[in-house]
DNA sequence: GTCTATATACTGATAGAC
DNA sequence: GTCTATCAGTATATAGAC
């Protein structure tokens, strides 16, 4: 059972030919980037018209957006189902780790289009993603962690960086395609190692 | 008395006029990214004409690789001083990360262009930044440390990983100006927990 | 709301003089 | 080698019919 909806439906709370285009968005920006998919080639991948996204995202700066917003406010449920979950640091951040690895395999574009797309180029007004409220939870994840007594009392900035940064870098390596197997295998391990460096 | 060359002098190696083109383009590039750069702005801002940048550097991905190259060559001279310097896995990495929290601090829209530029948008023939020499090389450090027996013998992914995840992570919060204060600091609490949690 | 045909603006690149 | 003036191609966005 995915933790992430599958392809299928990731984009099922939108009308179908909204589904289509943020579809094709997606899969296109990912492969050439946002500069290099004209919205032309976006209608002809999503089969409707120009004057239907322009109609409906106002410009294609809007495409981006919509689908950046779309894929953050999906996060954002994930990590609400993490934090009803769980009670403690130790698996609130073990339960997100796991669920980042998990979609890296199930939606790979999704999360490159979330962790790789340099939003700021062409969204100008978006937040850095890192100032995003998704981002900003798993920070508070670890900072109430360490209130509790549960992490080391050391700077947060530092405790976030050792919590989640080796994941995020295992993410990366993985959609680069310099790990070329499924990285669900190697959270045991990180994860052991990650948890004895932090808790107190 | 800094690892890497100032402003001033980061591009010394190469004609007044390259340097004054190639200052240009960075800084063109971290602002605004490469697409929303057009060539005349570059040419404008290095004080050069436009027929010199095509001469010199054939077209406009043109700059942004002699840019690329030109980091790369640097970082892969101070990967050299460190391997020169130190002998042990323990003292080379962790001077390669106090090397990467120095250069975010003194040179930030060299490392920016560096690690965040998607260059593949761009760059169709560049190495994905991880393939690339200089992060090989970091990657061996650590091998080399797992096979000499100082590091603890678990897949050297998960051990790159947890050697530089967390150091990445800070000089990405840096450059995106979620930390506002310098990352040096940081350093050695990073480091004690980080060596901590890979050491055999 | 939806569509197609069109225009405007800009950018990368070159031609050709010096 | 260097420069300026210019071209040709493309892409976003809109106008206006339905």
């Amino acid at each position: 059972m995915s933790m992430f909806p599958t392809t299928s439906t990731i984009f099922s709370d939108v009308s179908a030919r909204h589904r289509s285009v943020l579809r094709a968005v997606l899969s296109l920006f990912c492969e050439k980037g946002y500069f290099n998919t004209s919205v032309h080639e976006i209608v002809a991948t999503a089969e409707v018209s120009v004057g239907f996204v322009y109609h409906h995202f106002k410009d294609k700066s809007g495409l981006a957006r919509a689908l950046y917003e779309h894929l953050l406010m999906r996060m954002s449920q994930l990590l609400d189902d993490i934090e009803d979950t769980y009670a403690t640091a130790e698996h609130r951040c073990g339960a997100v780790i796991e669920m980042l690895f998990e979609l890296t395999e199930t939606e790979p574009e999704a999360m490159e289009y979330i962790i790789h797309a340099r939003h700021r180029e062409f969204l100008p007004a978006a937040k850095s993603i890192c100032s995003t409220t998704a981002f900003v939870r798993m920070r508070r994840f670890v900072a109430e962690g360490i209130e509790a007594g549960e992490i080391a009392s050391i700077d947060s900035n530092v405790a976030g960086a050792l919590m989640y940064g080796a994941a995020i870098r295992l993410v990366c390596l993985r959609l680069d395609g310099v790990i070329d197997e499924p990285i669900d295998g190697y959270f045991d391990e990180l994860w052991q190692r990650t948890w004895a460096s932090l808790k107190v």
